[in-house]
DNA sequence: AAACAAAATAACAACGTTGTTATTTATAGA
DNA sequence: TCTATAAATAACAACGTTGTTATTTTGTTT
């Protein structure tokens, strides 16, 4: 059985309330008494018991990290980025990979002081956290949903690479993205690119990377090169259709003029020069902690939607 | 704030020691008021207090993982199985991606009912695990650790595919993997197909892959090609680096049998044959949760170092 | 209808904390 | 030496559960 306060108070001949207090370094408790029981917690290897605390303080100094695509590299960096914020304003992120409805519930069980969600498209009504009063944030798209979520401008991040090309007068184009999808994410980014280049006049071509991963798009680029070659200007749908294409072309790679969505740290160690557009991962992480923390400690509700504006990064 | 037992109580009019064994479908309650507190339990939205639970009945019916490097991909397939077992056993598991003492910490303070640590070779004493006495597993090699660890036979993997190509006649073979490291998986890997060869009169050959990630053996082996040719047999030293093979040879890769180490899923669902070798991600989890969950449930201690013997899966 | 057993429900202590209130001990001024 | 006061420590209630013990209600037998 674990070491108690009660314990520690029989070692020293105090009472348990005096140790609970010398431990949190009261100022009720004299200075040597302090020394003296925190001397003996430590060598008793006291562990605080986080329940019991929890019960009486209604705070557990934990947030739910529900992300249930473990297997999505890119959001990884992402996921680090949200637990040194956390670790930073003194909270200890937990993550569950099991589907939100169930990730929720036992987050609720477990009474952590709030929740961040992964939206990833899916259908989550999540009954039980909204009639709950957890604070609650996701990153995703908006849709109508019934807590706040943080959003990234797709569109703006488009526009930004696009009007980049144009000024270095760069007018033979491509877009490389996942064309048959209802990815919502991926439909506003082809649009925007098909528009934009109908607005003004474009030469412009849509290569279709037939999936999400670095694989899909490697297989795809492979035949359509067989009758195709690439233009100039390339702009690329995310962080793992850069990859798809970076393996591709390798060699020829610098005969190219690269964007890729998703402003993730990988870029800047990558041996090859590609500009990024999006908001950056540190960012985003920012965001979602602060809102979060904020709905928690000043108890005032967040906007429903709160967009972030992607930022162009080019390099070399 | 949240609805507690005594709130069900007072509205149904009944003391809250009622309320809980009807919860729990005790026999010492009738069927009727049973059914009808359950009623409005779930009207109520009422979620139990997992503190108070866990305070008097030193259950969370919790694992805690540790898991401080997130970003390999490998290794994600392997948690989204743990936690699939851990589910069946009717454990949640809650996954931290700070470091090992850290996260261990904060786990004891949770009281969550077990740990599985994904060690990575990092020095990682544990003095805090070690003096409290809640079950541990890691998975892992071998090395004087207090607790318990699944290991698995590098050695016999390699030397179940060197058989495998003997017994099909192929001696011009070679091993990809990554040479320079003091990673002692890939030492074990090295020397044990060194050793084979030279036993057995082979002619051989050692590429470096230079890193372990697919983008080092993608680069190192397109240098390689430059003035080498690759033999019929190829034995790759992770998975990682098998998709880095592949990459790289595309279009002529059904002129070679390949054998890549780790044997996760994603083999199943290529498009090219590979042949794989290695303990079974499933068999692996199932390992790890059942030392685990009998450790706990059972209160016997599991022997200090498991060994799991590889398998070799042919394709096609 | 009384007496008793069985069934159903209520009351209570405990789990390990925190924060408030009560008690003891030390320190000062007369 | 005796109060009055401040400082230090102790005692206690509460948090929301569970499991045990005590009480009430119901049903059966005579």
């Amino acid at each position: 059985m674990a070491v108690t306060l009660k314990d520690i108070a029989n070692a020293c001949g105090v009472s348990y309330s005096t140790v609970s207090k010398a431990l949190k370094n009261s100022p009720l408790v004299t200075a040597e008494t302090t020394e003296r029981i925190q001397q003996k917690a430590k060598e008793m290897n006291y562990i605080p018991n986080n329940s019991a605390r929890s019960l009486v303080s209604n705070k557990s100094q934990t947030i739910g990290l529900i992300w249930p695509s473990v297997d999505r590299v890119a959001v990884s960096t992402l996921v680090s980025e949200i637990n040194n914020f956390l670790k930073n304003t003194g909270y200890f992120m937990s993550v569950s990979i099991d589907d939100v409805e169930t990730a929720a519930h036992k987050f609720l069980e477990l009474r952590f002081d709030g929740i961040i969600v992964f939206d990833e498209g899916e259908a989550s009504t999540l009954p039980s956290i909204i009639s709950s009063n957890i604070p609650v944030v996701a990153y995703g798209t908006d849709r109508e949903l019934e807590y706040p979520i943080v959003n990234v401008n797709h569109k703006q991040a488009m526009i930004l690479s696009l009007d980049d090309l144009m000024q270095n007068n760069i007018t033979n184009i491509c877009y490389i993205g996942d064309l048959n999808t209802d990815d919502i994410r991926q439909i506003i980014k082809k649009e925007t690119f098909e528009r934009y280049c109908k607005e003004h006049n474009l030469e412009y071509n849509m290569i279709d990377s037939k999936g999400l991963s670095a694989e899909d798009t490697f297989f795809a680029l492979k035949s359509y090169l067989n009758n195709h070659t690439l233009p100039e200007g390339i702009i690329c749908g995310s962080y793992d259709i850069t990859l798809g294409l970076v393996h591709t072309l390798k060699d020829s790679l610098d005969q190219h003029i690269v964007y890729s969505y998703d402003n993730v740290p990988q870029f800047d160690h990558m041996d090859t020069v590609i500009h990024s557009v999006g908001v950056p991962t540190k960012k985003i992480a920012e965001t979602l902690v602060n809102i979060l923390i904020n709905a928690i400690e000043s108890k005032e509700n967040p906007p429903d939607v709160y967009h972030l504006e992607p930022e162009l990064v080019k390099r070399k």
